[in-house]
DNA sequence: CGCGTAACTGGCCGCATGGCCAGGAAAATG
DNA sequence: CATTTTCCTGGCCATGCGGCCAGTTACGCG
């Protein structure tokens, strides 16, 4: 192990991917660049590389205009009032997007419909 | 339809990193690898490099060990009866342990408490 | 022109939630 | 041993939440 390269510290990367032969292939390529290191099990990486798609995510779910303001305005912590005050609406019609939101995101109630959309990244927390 | 390139289909890599100078490198570095190509603006990428430096995490935000097995059921969308069941303790002390939590994570009720875990860290959605 | 969908509003009701009060038991720390 | 911390439990209560019923308005599509 000749530490010759002082001034290069090499980018340290993890791995986060989902699919096995995505996997596979990003660590031989990404294996071989110098200047560049796979994180050993455990080891703390400068960067990571993610993909987490292909299962949970049909396409957007299917969420309309309203409902993705109120989905955001829950994830923020606003009550129904909240939410109504700062759309402008009546708090009933707040229920009626929470509603439709817990149908669409099979939630059982607003902390549920939050961390499911966060999870398939409709909402970024 | 004849395909040529039915074994080397390109790699997109998206780029979300924090610090400008790890972001330049790494893109120079994985500009010239074969086999590789970094997404063009919007476009979609089968993996994305992420680096969003150790910012908002004091450390742990002292958090008691009941506490966390509340929170991690509270983020599964657990009712409190439901979490009193999982834990075999009663609602009142869940109710106690959600206080806590809601007062720690300064939040203003039990999503706002999950999303703002989820923010810093304290739990995986 | 009907038909479906999205958005919006209202009332009613049972349960959940969160804040407040009070207390007790066990373990760690001094 | 005394104190602190954590965990636990109870009651009370105002409010929030979500499901259910019902209805209106507007827009796009066949």
């Amino acid at each position: 192990m000749s530490e010759d390269e002082t001034k290069t510290p090499e980018i340290v990367l993890s791995l986060e991917i989902d699919d096995p032969a995505l996997a596979d292939r990003l660590a031989t390529l990404l294996g071989n660049v110098a200047g560049l290191r796979l994180a050993a099990p455990g080891e703390q990486a400068a960067a990571t590389v993610v993909a987490r798609d292909a299962r949970t995510m049909p396409d957007d779910i299917a969420l309309t205009q309203r409902e993705l303001d109120v989905l955001a305005l829950m994830a923020e912590g606003g009550s129904n009032k909240m939410i109504a005050r700062q759309l402008g609406i009546s708090v009933h019609t707040v229920k009626f997007h929470v509603g439709s939101l817990l149908d669409k995101l099979d939630a059982t109630g607003r902390t549920d419909a939050v961390a499911h959309a966060a999870r398939r990244g409709v909402i970024e927390l």
